[in-house]
DNA sequence: ACCCTGACTGAACACGTGTTTAGCATTGAA
DNA sequence: TTCAATGCTAAACACGTGTTCAGTCAGGGT
């Protein structure tokens, strides 16, 4: 009976329906809704996954997996450039996932984290690749600029997500195409020219600190 | 009774430790534990304000309130670059006020989107006094690239807050520091130089989208 | 046939929440 | 003093939450 593949029918929709709800809603969604939606009783959510918790940790899973997928699944869509927001954008297919990864990342859960080591590591291979084609400066800590690139492109596409109160939160390449249409031209504007007309600012501060890292110790403690 | 100010003490009590709380662990935070810290029944705390929603509305005044009120004290003190992050760094006194000011920022409240929206016209404030002083380069678009600059630091902050799950909330301006110890170069790295050598990715989206707007169709529907 | 195991449910429980109510204490006005 | 009003509290209420419990149903092994 347990490996039968029909059981696993009815907890698998429960899954789903966590993932859609969480991703709506965030994880304080409740578990009468996430039942309710999988067309279940409350009890049998827990019979299934035991807690909430439990249940918020196998989403986190799937949601994983999924990312690890498609990931790979989209990797040589790339391989040019800095159009890391532009796979977001019209991926509404995705959009379910893209939203459980932004609550995660606002509630710092695991999957937020992953996702943006996993993003880090992604753009280190691309600027590599774009340094190696000519395209993309080299940088005084690349994984340092990788970082920052990174967290800055997913910060203000979520604080555009959490700003926008009219637009509801399901159409999330609705949100990031919006984000596009005001933020793409100062973006690469910036990556082309930057802002500032001296490197004054940067040579005091390469002054002030003595050693720039070399890829090592570029975060002061982790993994 | 009314206009004796010894009776605001209690209310003042309760709002300041409701900001506290709000700033410390999110709008979640409970009616009673606020009546905690202020040493007071959680009735009075609604005695006093009615509802918890118009004791949150309250709240944000007052920190909007006060926003206003270090800004102008604070705006001689940097008129030169791009030192919008360095104003928080080391202002562990304004550090509950800029907690509140994170935490109404991933709740999308209204203090959140006005202190944003009055970023942004401070750094366009900024960059127009930098061009005349011949330290940054023109935008085809000022008020797209200040709301740009805002938003991807201020979002790579508040990511850099919610990602680290070791340091408690507390201590903001020791977040802010660290982000800024591994954040700050890559930064005005991008600033200085960029991170493209050529223009071709700008210049094929200036072919792409016709007009560039000129500081009023910046933003589609807003006040 | 039996029965046991597992999917599944309705009802309840325990708990935390915001809020209400009744009442106490103090204080200034009459 | 007496009255009214306000600051304030303890206790309770109504409600939503995650979870448990007792029990029903179906299905496959013996």
């Amino acid at each position: 009976m347990r490996s039968a593949p029909a059981d696993e029918t009815t907890r698998d929709r429960i899954l789903s329906a966590a993932v859609l709800r969480f991703a709506r809603e965030g994880f304080g969604a409740s578990v009468r809704s996430i039942a309710g939606d999988a067309g279940v009783s409350p009890a049998l959510v827990i019979h299934h996954f035991g807690t909430k918790d439990e249940l918020h940790a196998e989403c986190d899973e799937r949601v994983l997996a999924e990312i690890r997928a498609t990931k790979s699944a989209t990797i040589d869509e790339i391989t040019s450039g800095q159009g890391i927001l532009h796979r977001f954008a019209n991926a509404d297919e995705y959009a379910p996932m893209l939203g459980y990864v932004l609550r995660s990342l606002q509630s710092g859960g695991p999957v937020g984290r992953a996702f943006i080591e996993q993003m880090i590591e992604d753009a280190v291979g691309y600027t590599k690749h774009g340094i190696e084609a000519g395209l993309i400066k080299p940088s005084r800590d690349e994984r340092a600029r990788a970082r920052y690139l990174v967290l800055s492109a997913l910060g203000a596409l979520t604080l555009e997500l959490s700003l926008d109160p009219s637009r509801d939160p399901r159409d999330i390449g609705g949100t990031v195409r919006s984000f596009l249409a005001t933020g793409y031209l100062p973006m690469i504007e910036l990556y082309t020219q930057g802002v500032f007309t001296t490197r004054r600012m940067l040579d005091d501060y390469l002054l002030y600190v003595p050693d720039p890292p070399d890829d090592a110790a570029a975060e002061p403690a982790s993994d």
